[in-house]
DNA sequence: AATGAATGAGTCTTCATTCAT
DNA sequence: TATGAATGAAGACTCATTCAT
C-alpha cells in the first residue's frame, strides 16, 4: 500500500530516480539501482510508489507542474508583457535548462508516459497570452495564423530542449548561453521585441 | 558452396526492428519480439547481427547515411543555392519526416548509440554551404556569428524532428504541413529567401 | 522485518551443487540442473549466490577450510609429532578421501577457480612442521633439500587424491585402503616412522 | 560424413583443439573457437570429425598411444632393465611432461571421455616388467604385494602429472626438474637403483 | 509498519550440428 | 566435395512485485 509518511524519503526516491532515469534511461534503471543509490530497502520504495511507472510519472508531472506554475504565476503577475517575456528568457528558461536530467526524461520518456501534446498546448497558450500583452509583438504577429504561431512556439521550445540535452554531452560546441542568445535573436526578429 | 547470406532477410530484420523500436523503444523491444514479428528463428537474427545493439546502430547509421548522402548529392549538384534550399524544404525534408519511425529512434536512442553531435555538425555544414551560395541569404546572415547560425540550425532542425514526432501521435493539432510552412516562414524571415 | 535468510537453503544449494559438479563437471552442470535437483526456483539460487561461479568457489573454499583447520588444530595440539602423523594418516586423510565429490572438484576445477599453489604451500608447511617434531624423521630428511621435500609432499598428496578419484569409479582395482597402506609404507621408508 | 582427405588439416584441427581444450577446458571451447583459430570453415571440421567429442577422444587416444608405444618399444628393446628405467626417467618422462596441454586434458577430461583405469593398468604392467628385469629392484620389492606396487606406481605417476600441471601455472615454486629429481630419489630409495 | 527474501517469466546470447548450395 | 547459413534448445542471469515475518 502506498502511504505517504515521510516526505523526505519520497523526495529522495524521486531525486535519485530522476538522476538514474536520466543517466541510463527508464528501462535500464532497475528498482534495485534505486535501492542501492538511496540506501533504502525495496519495501520502502513500494511504500511510497505502487509501481515503477509511478515514479517516472511523478517525476515528469512534478517537474512539469513546476514549470507550468512558474509560468502561470508570471502570467498573472502585474508586470508588463515585455517584462514577462524578459523574465522567461532570462530566468525561467535558464532555470529549466539547468535541470538537464528532467529535460532528458521529458524528451525521451514523456511521450510514452504522459500527454506531451497537452503540455505543449499549455505552453503555447501562455506564450500567446504574453505576446498579446506586448503591443509591438501583437502587431508583428497579426498576419500569422494561430497554427503557424503555435507551430513556431512548439518547434522552438522542443528544439531548445533537445539542443540543451545535446549540449550536456559536452561534445557539441553549442552551449546553454548560445541557446539563450539564439532565443533572444529569434524573439527580436519575429516579435520585434528586444530583450 | 554453402547457402549464401540473404540480404532480404537482413533487410526484413532491420525494417521490423525499426518499427518495433519506434513503437516501444529499444529497451522494451526484445529479440523475441523481433523473432515473432519476422517469423524468423532467433539464431537467424544472430546470423545477421552479432548483438541487439548492432541492429539499432545499423538502423540509425543507414537512416542517417541516406539523409546525409541525399543532402551531399544535392550540395554537389549544379543547381543554384536557392534551388537547393527549395529542394530541401519541398522534397528532402518531407521525405525525412515521412519516416517517422526513424525520427523517433533518432531522437530517443541516437544520443546513447551514436555520435549525435557529429551528425549535427554535418547538417550545419551543409546548410552553411548552401546559404553561402545564395547572395541574399549570405547578406542577411553576415552579421550573425557562426555560432549563432549553427545554434539556429540545430535548434530548428531538432525542433522540427521532435515536433513531427509529436505530431504522429495524432493528438497534437499540429501536422507535418504546418511544420513545413513554419520552416518556409522562418527561412523567409531569417534569410530573406522565399521558397 | 522481512523473511530472514535461510542458512539451510544455502546449505542445500551447496550440497546439491557439489554432487552435480562432481558428477558432470562444473560447465556441464547448469543452474537449471541445480534448480531441478533442489526443487527451488531459480531466483532463490540467485538470492544466495550472485553468480554460478560463486557456488563452486564456495564449495572449494569451504571444503578446503575444513581440511586446513583440521590440520591446523592438530598441529597446535599437545600431541607428539608421531601422534600427529598417525592421526593424519588414520583419521584426517580417510575422512578427506571419503568426500569424493569434493576431491574431484578440487582436482578438476580448483586450478581454474582458486589458488591451488597457495593451498599446496599450506599443506607443505604443516607437514614440514610435523616432521620437524619427530626426531627420527628430522634426522631421516636432514640431507634432503627443502625443495625436494616440498616436491615429495605435493606429488604424494596430489597423487593420493587423484588415485582416490580414480578408485571411486570402481573399475580400478585399487581402493582407498590400498592408498592408505601405500602412504604408511612410504612414510616408513622415507621418514623411518612406523604408523 | 567424416572422411579423411588431407592429413595436414586433420592434424591442424587436433593441435589447435589440444591447445584450446587445455587453455579453456573442453566445455568452454566451442567449435567456432576452433574455426577461428584454424581459419577453417565449420563444415571442414565436421568433415574430419563427426562430433566435438570425437576431437577430444582422438587427442587423448593419440597422445596416449604415443606414450604407450614409446614405452612398449622400450620394453621390447634389447637394453637392460636399468637402462630402460634410465631412459624413461631421463627421456620419456621429460618428453611427456613437456606436453603440458596433453597432461592437462588427460587429468581433467580423460576420466569422462576415456578409460583411465585401463590406462593406469597398462602403465603399471610396463613398469612391473621393467622392475622384474632389474635384479636389485626385484629383490628390493619382493616383500611388497602386487597391489602395493601397483598403488605406488599409480599414485606417483598421477602425482607427477598433477604436479607438473600445477607447475605450469608458474606460481608454484616447484618446477619440472624438481619433479624429475624427486622421481630419481624415490626410485633410488624404493628400488635401490641409482639413475 | 517496515523489511528484504522469494518468485518465475523473461532477457540476451551461444552453440553443436545439419544441409542447401 | 566444400562451405557456412540456418536452427532452436538451452545457458546464465535479471527484475518488478509480493508477502511472510
Amino acid at each position: 500500500m502506498a502511504r505517504v509518511r515521510d516526505e523526505q524519503k519520497r523526495e529522495k526516491i524521486l531525486q535519485t530516480a530522476r538522476v538514474l532515469f536520466s543517466q541510463h534511461g527508464y528501462s535500464n534503471t532497475s528498482i534495485s539501482h534505486i535501492v542501492q543509490e538511496t540506501g533504502m530497502p525495496v519495501g520502502t520504495i513500494y511504500t511510497y510508489f505502487e509501481r515503477k511507472e509511478d515514479i517516472i510519472r511523478t517525476i515528469i508531472d512534478v517537474g512539469w507542474d513546476e514549470v507550468k506554475s512558474t509560468l502561470e504565476d508570471l502570467t498573472k503577475s502585474q508586470r508588463t508583457g515585455q517584462e514577462k517575456l524578459k523574465l522567461i528568457i532570462d530566468e525561467v528558461l535558464p532555470e529549466i535548462l539547468t535541470n538537464i536530467d528532467f529535460i532528458n526524461i521529458l524528451l525521451t520518456e514523456a511521450i510514452e508516459f504522459t500527454k506531451m501534446d497537452e503540455k505543449m498546448e499549455k505552453i503555447t497558450d501562455i506564450i500567446f497570452s504574453i505576446i498579446r500583452e506586448i503591443p509591438g509583438a501583437k502587431e508583428a504577429t497579426k498576419n500569422l495564423s494561430r497554427r503557424m504561431l503555435q507551430t513556431s512556439i512548439v518547434v522552438v521550445f522542443l528544439g531548445i530542449l533537445n539542443t540543451a540535452n545535446l549540449a550536456k554531452t559536452g561534445k557539441s560546441s553549442i552551449d546553454i548561453p548560445d541557446i539563450l542568445a539564439f532565443l533572444k535573436h529569434i524573439v527580436a526578429q519575429s516579435l520585434g521585441v528586444t530583450i
